[in-house]
Order: C-alpha cells, then sequence, then structure tokens
DNA sequence: ATAAATAAACCGACTGTAGGTTTATTATAG
DNA sequence: CTATAATAAACCTACAGTCGGTTTATTTAT
C-alpha cells in the first residue's frame, strides 16, 4: 500500500487550525476572521488548511466541538462527585459558570463585545442550540434525582432542564446587555441585581424550589462584574 | 436652494426596497441575498440602493423596524380593547401569535426553514433582542395590571415581560427544531404537546397565574402544526 | 536493502462573487 | 439657468473556495 493516514497528527493538526481560529474568532469573531489570518497565524498555505476542513463552516462545527467538550469535562467533574446531593450539584453547576467567568475576567470582559458583536451571530446561534442539545441531560439527570430527594417540585422533570437553559441564557443576556451599555456601572448594578433576582425566583418558580434555595449567581459575583474596569 | 427632498417618495422608494428585500430574505435567507438580487428585482441600479441605504445592515435595520412596527399595531389593538381584562389581554396575545401562525400556515411553514437557518443568524438575533426591548414594556404593563387584579403573583413584574419573552422564544426555538427534524409529525407530536405543557406550566408558575390559567399555545394549533403537510 | 508505487500532505496562483466606492450623467425644483 | 437629488455604470477590494501540481512518508515487491 502506500502512505496511511495517522489519526493522531492529522487529530493534533486540526487541533491546531481549531485552536488559531478561537483565538482569531475572541479577538475578531468569526466573520470577521479570514481564512487568511489562520494561514498567516500558522504559516500554512490554503492547501493545507483545505485539506483538514473543508468550508469555513466545517471549522466553525469543528471549534463548537472543542468548546462543548471542555463544557462536558467541567460538568462531568462536578457530577462525579459523591460527597454532593443531587441538589448541591445543581447550585454548583450555577457557580461553576459564574466562578470560570470571574476567574476568567480580564479575558471573559474581552470577550464579550467580540462574542455578541453581530460578526458572531453565528457562533453564538449554534453554540446556544449545541449547548441546550447536548447539556440538557445533565441538568435532566440532576433534577430528576432532585426531585427524588424532595427539594424541587416539578411534574416536567424531562423538560425542565431545557426550560431552565433557556433562562440562564436569557438571564446572561439581559446582563451581558447592560455590561455592554454605555451606562455608568454604578448606575447599572443595582438594577443588574434585581434583574437577577428576578431570574433566580422564577427559576425556582419553574423548579419547583424552596425560596433561596437556588442562586443563579451570587450578589457578590455580579458585583464584582459592574465594578471592575470594562 | 433646488429640488428639495420630497420625505414622502422618499420614504416610499426605501419602503419599497425593503419589501424587495423582505421578500428574498423570506425566500433565500438574509447572507444569501446579495444586494444584486434586490436591484434586479426592482430593476435599479446599485447607486440608486445606496442612495437610499449606506449598507446592507442598514437595511437589514429598515426592514427590522418594518417588522417590529406591524406587530406593534397588532399588540396596541388587543392593548386598546376596553372589553377586556388585563388577563384577557395578555392572554389574547399568546391567542393572536398562534392564531397568526396558524393563519398564514403555508407561508409559515415556508419560512421556517430559511429564518431558521445558519444565512439567517444575525436577522434573527437581531430581531429577538429588538423585540424583547420594545414589546417588554406592553408585556410588563399587562402583567402588573394583571397582578393588581389579583389573577398573577410575582414580585417581580417589572422584569416578568421579559422572563416571560424569553420562555416564549425557548418555546418557539423548542418546536421548530421539531417541526424541521426529519422525524415523523405523528411521532413528533405527542411530544411537542409535552413540551408546550412543560412551557405553559413554567409560564403559570414565573408569573404566579392559576395552574390552566394561562395558555401559550392551545392544543389544537399545535396538533394543526404537526398534522399539516410540511 | 532498495527502488518503485501510491496516497497523504501540502502549495499557491487563480477565479468568481459580493459589498462597497467613485465618477459621470440625467432630471427637476427653484 | 443652476444647484442638487436621483440614477447609472465602471471600478475597487476582499474573500471563500478551486485546482493542477509538488513534496513527503509509507508500503510492497524485488
Amino acid at each position: 500500500m502506500a502512505r496511511t493516514v495517522n489519526e493522531q497528527d492529522y487529530a493534533e493538526k486540526r487541533g491546531e487550525i481549531i485552536a488559531a481560529a478561537r483565538r482569531l474568532v475572541y479577538s475578531k469573531g468569526y466573520e470577521q476572521m479570514s481564512i487568511k489570518d489562520i494561514l498567516d497565524a500558522l504559516q500554512i498555505s490554503k492547501g493545507a488548511f483545505y485539506h483538514y476542513f473543508s468550508s469555513k463552516q466545517d471549522l466553525l462545527e469543528g471549534l463548537l466541538d472543542q468548546l462543548l467538550a471542555e463544557i462536558e469535562q467541567i460538568l462531568n467533574q462536578i457530577i462525579d462527585r459523591p460527597d454532593l446531593s443531587a441538589t448541591a450539584k445543581l447550585q454548583s453547576f450555577f457557580d461553576t459558570i459564574g466562578r470560570w467567568k470571574t476567574a476568567q475576567k480580564d479575558l471573559f470582559f474581552g470577550l464579550l463585545r467580540v462574542w455578541y458583536s453581530d460578526d458572531n451571530a453565528i457562533v453564538r446561534q449554534k453554540m446556544e442550540t449545541r449547548t441546550i442539545q447536548h447539556l440538557t441531560p445533565f441538568l435532566e439527570a440532576l433534577i430528576e434525582s432532585s426531585v427524588a430527594e424532595g427539594r424541587l417540585n416539578t411534574a416536567f422533570p424531562d423538560q425542565a432542564g431545557a426550560i431552565a437553559f433557556t433562562l440562564l441564557q436569557g438571564l446572561s443576556s439581559a446582563l451581558v446587555e447592560m455590561l455592554l451599555s454605555d451606562e455608568p456601572n454604578d448606575a447599572l448594578w443595582p438594577r443588574a441585581a434585581r434583574v437577577v433576582a428576578a431570574y433566580n425566583d422564577a427559576m425556582e418558580r419553574v423548579l419547583g424550589a424552596e425560596p433561596g434555595r437556588l442562586q443563579l449567581i451570587d450578589v457578590e459575583t455580579i458585583h464584582e462584574w459592574f465594578t471592575g474596569t470594562r
């Protein structure tokens, strides 16, 4: 025979290209990123690129896969903890999201404008639907267990995960819009706090949790978001 | 001076271009629609187009304005009805959305694929945020009145409108995804009914309505959606 | 061990198309 | 008449994607 595909190398190279694309998407957004940007960054030819990806969209799918895989890994770490009750895991899930964003604050805030720009609409849209599709099962399991534990109460544990995600994304959108507005932070942050409180309330009602039980984002965190340098 | 701008004519021509763009967006999606498509459809030159719009994005904004204005008009008709209580208006609001979609069923289903395609992500995204921004006040007012009427119960009437919209959009996304899937309709529709029930429940809980009071979409309607020709 | 064979990996000029600009011309209100 | 709105058409630039071709690694037959 002849030269055979080295799956290892192939995947590695593909990963490198995706990584470069990711940096570019983070810095200038998907639409603004040209294939040439990637070629320049990696010093490879067009032929090389199109050997690994059939189109720019194909590259995007790969990027989304990578992002989702990372999230799933983090989620799994929470799920696997035997010391936590299902309800605690659920809360830990929310906390982890918030903590990640805070930890990578500089990166995160730099990302915001790009991620929520018009030039990134497809990426966000696709990421949103994929997040719901892939992560809902995790949430569903936690919710079902919590219902069994008696800490949650819903007649639709199978659907509640998706609805919870919808709420989470709604909250994110609302907060991001405020963060990206021109209004001064100190005027914004009490309003942000109220938005969070409202979504918290909504989430508790939907899942049938006792008031104050579930906290999507703690007040500390949003305060920090809205008082740091933008 | 010289030839003065005829505001009337100017707006009219702009409207014509937007209308043509709208037909094209409906038939092939925003990204797939080129400026040339519009020029060909109206038999005008590029110069003419760029006299009325500064860019393709500018055109999009105009299109969104048009769409939103139509929705607002419909909403206002409901609000203005003195015979209805606030809660009845709220229900009427949901009904109207569903009835519109059913009435224009053929158009509506044809639209679905295009509207939810990747090539239309920016349009949908922008329309979503603008819908929330512009229509939330209407919902808020209805919710506040309903709370006063004692038919709803929420500590966050000011935020509940936005959250309600989030839920509506979440439900829409879920249903559309099912409608666009390859699975056969008869297998799909009981699941769709359950999704609707879950969102109904969520909405009632969030707004603090009595169970069964609020109906986002009635079962008749979705049944019709999922049994007609696709 | 070596050379022929073969397919993967890579290269970069080229193309078609699209959004947008510039420059020139026509029509019309004052 | 003339200034300007309105239109036309040639032009520019950037970009995704293609394609014929070259290099490089691996296998197989001698």
